[in-house]
DNA sequence: ACACTTAGTTGTACTGTCCAACTTACTTAG
DNA sequence: CTAAGTAAGTTGGACAGTACAACTAAGTGT
């Protein structure tokens, strides 16, 4: 066992001078942000526009917003991450989740980096309002365009589309997505774009409303077709695992 | 905007002479993995005692193995979960999956830290054979002994196993707590033993037996009462997604 | 021979999905 | 003004899988 560092274990550093050792190389730390929302139908992510100042890696590229956690400011990663959110979108409290991290000697031609990738939902309401100038929204799925993305960014997308569409499948994550007032065949239609599969109506409407996280409000919404009954999110509408998932024919 | 700092966005370093900008102060990163197995009929997680040298935080204290990232060494962060976790226990190919992190400026009180936390599971037969000296199991629930863990481990430790309670609802996540051939009763017990609560029998059976992840062999175990069927995991047998839950009365 | 224990099966009740057909209410075309 | 069209929401039957209890089968110890 050679050349032990600090936090593991106990054999100490030999000099002691330098308060136990803490002068070997550090990785870089950042965090990075995939944001989802609902636009035209689609499942849209944000991508920004990286720079081409001199060293910066993959000038011109798209890229995940995200940036070095910056210790003098962020408390904590989860604070950097919102810090993020909010200087690129304006939204301020959505649904955040950490997804996982990424780290190697090689995805950062800078040298070893980590970086913290957080995903969130926002409502296509909060979408557009405070967009950054070098900030956009690309359709996930799709005939879209498909930009090559930055670093590793590709996997993380790939990895936080999965978690999402997972997570669909037994919770109730796509409410995070609606607007505050809603009707059930418009939660339904986020539920099938996030899947990108239809989904049976009525199994959908006895699970929704026997998993008591909408509530109905007094106000019906008046379509070209039949009026609707509109429902809101509940108060503490933690995400609810389902039980089994509801395919539609075909 | 102040400060702006390389990866994230556009504007540059005002210089541009020391490589964009990367002068500024990085985190400490480490990397540290939750270790269950199943011993004495009870959960158990590994341990490590922290050395006492001076400027070792936590001196003496039990804390999850693990340690800073060494650049020179870890192509990546799962490359540093496995060495760490190959020096603790000897076990080389366990199931290995990432938690999470966990990063602030409070949690390390050398300054701010991140770490990238994983969890493994390894059958009982390997958890004795090459255990380091510093290292010990830890029953988990149930009347062990508590120790105070060091860092934000306790927090982290929580996380895992909720975490591994969680996916065993729906997933074969215990039959890597398995011995190679196991009887179909004794992966319900140690089901029963990961979520500390009674399944029922039948059900248990014809969903496992279902889910097409272990297969009969060509063995009996001869128990003190009658014989039972020996099974063994199927080759590429990833995680598998159950429907729904199996509740024992009581 | 007997009680005791555990492996594994069987059968009934119940819950919730899958699926199609239906009713209700509003819009638009003629 | 009426008829056709469309979307919201309901109803009912087929089916699958869990919950639960009672059962059979095969070994052990006294």
């Amino acid at each position: 066992m050679v050349g032990r560092q600090g936090q593991g274990g106990g054999a100490g550093n030999k000099a002691g001078a330098r308060r136990a050792g803490l002068d070997f190389p550090r990785p870089l730390t950042s965090v990075d942000i995939v944001i989802f929302t609902i636009r035209l139908e689609a499942l849209h992510v944000l991508l920004v526009r990286r720079g081409h100042a001199e060293g910066e890696p993959f000038p011109d590229a798209q890229a995940l917003p995200g940036g070095f956690v910056d210790v003098a400011r962020d408390r904590d990663l989860e604070a950097c991450a919102r810090r993020k959110l909010a200087e690129k979108t304006g939204v301020v409290s959505p649904y955040l989740e950490q997804l996982g991290s990424w780290g190697s000697a090689t995805r950062d031609p800078r040298g070893w980096s980590a970086t913290h990738a957080y995903f969130a939902l926002i409502p296509a309401s909060a979408a557009e309002t405070a967009l950054a100038a070098d900030a956009q929204w690309f359709p996930l799925y799709g005939a879209g365009v498909k930009p090559r993305l930055a670093f590793d960014h590709q996997e993380i997308l790939q990895a936080a589309v999965q978690r999402l569409r997972n997570k669909v499948e037994y919770t109730s994550l796509p409410a995070y997505l609606m607007p505050e007032e809603f009707t059930l065949p418009e939660l339904q239609r986020t539920y099938e774009i996030v899947l990108d599969r239809p989904l049976e109506k009525s199994a959908f409407r006895t699970r929704m409303l026997s998993a008591d996280l909408i509530e109905p409000i007094d106000k019906m919404r008046k379509g070209p077709n039949r009026p609707a009954q509109l429902y809101r999110l509940k108060a503490a509408a933690a995400p609810v695992y389902f039980a089994r998932t509801f395919n539609a024919p075909e």
